[in-house]
DNA sequence: TTACATGTAACAATATAAGTTACAACTAAT
DNA sequence: ATTAGTTGTAACTTATATTGTTACATGTAA
């Protein structure tokens, strides 16, 4: 299992917009970055767009930033794609069996155990800003 | 998406062999109490097994716990169960564009991101015992 | 009006999860 | 040794989610 690459590639639309920020952005030179097909790409942006992290018009070509990138965490990009439901990174069997001790209250013990674990890892996702993600392939890219 | 319920229902089988260990735990006895079919619990209870979790043999009805249920945390029951990979809790886009300056670094420079908000969650499962959810379950039980 | 972009619906291909059937392998008790 | 009952697995079905793709309506600016 793992959660959909939408939210990698949120990260990317997102840092490419930054880096190409005087350039014309339209979802087939995006797609062309990623490496994937343009209507994945706008189905994306329009999450993006929802959460108010880029600005897209219909008809008008090019996407740009809805915020300053140092505003922007991993997980505000997390959660515009939604790619995990609040409290359900986790699945839990349905329907245990209420005559036993143990069907009766698995659900409610684990949930909060569950609960817990999800929002130590979105609050590691919120540490981390856009802008540290530029900043990191900016470097990446003076070593060539 | 979710993190398959493997996991839970691990845990579910785990608590059931403590609170049961008198009693003979086969495994159309645990799916009574998951309920679910029995092979889904022997699937499982496989998986247990090879981790050292649980004691069964083949032909002999009934699974006993392999280790002290203060010694079992969340994480070992969540990687017994091969839920999540080493570093692939979060899916990454495949071939970016290498002529691209982020298309090239972008998977370098997020996987160390996800990494550390997986190993984060980890570290949570990791605080909490099958102990600490057989109390919560009996203490639950109580309550009746 | 035309050229080109975005926004979406609809569909296909693939992967995984969860359940189910069937049966081989094994053990304990008679 | 045979039998009854259990575990271990392979194979298959069903359901769901992801990713990619085609097609086209809608919108904008020149």
């Amino acid at each position: 299992m793992s959660i959909s690459s939408r939210f990698s590639v949120g990260i990317h639309i997102l840092s490419l917009l930054e880096i190409n920020k005087d350039g014309v952005n339209t979802s087939e030179f995006i797609a062309g970055s990623v490496n994937t097909n343009p209507v994945v790409i706008r189905k994306i942006m329009g999450m993006l767009k929802n959460a108010g992290l880029v600005k897209v018009r219909p008809g008008v070509a090019g996407a740009e930033l809805g915020k300053d990138i140092s505003e922007i965490t991993m997980l505000d990009v997390y959660k515009a794609v939604n790619v995990v439901q609040e409290k359900e990174l986790f699945g839990v069997h349905a329907n245990p069996n209420p005559s036993c001790p143990v069907g009766k209250n698995i659900q409610e013990t684990i949930s909060p155990i569950f609960s817990a674990a999800q929002l130590s890892m979105e609050k590691a996702l919120d540490n981390v800003t856009i802008m540290d993600v530029v900043k990191e392939i900016i470097e990446k890219g003076q070593g060539t």
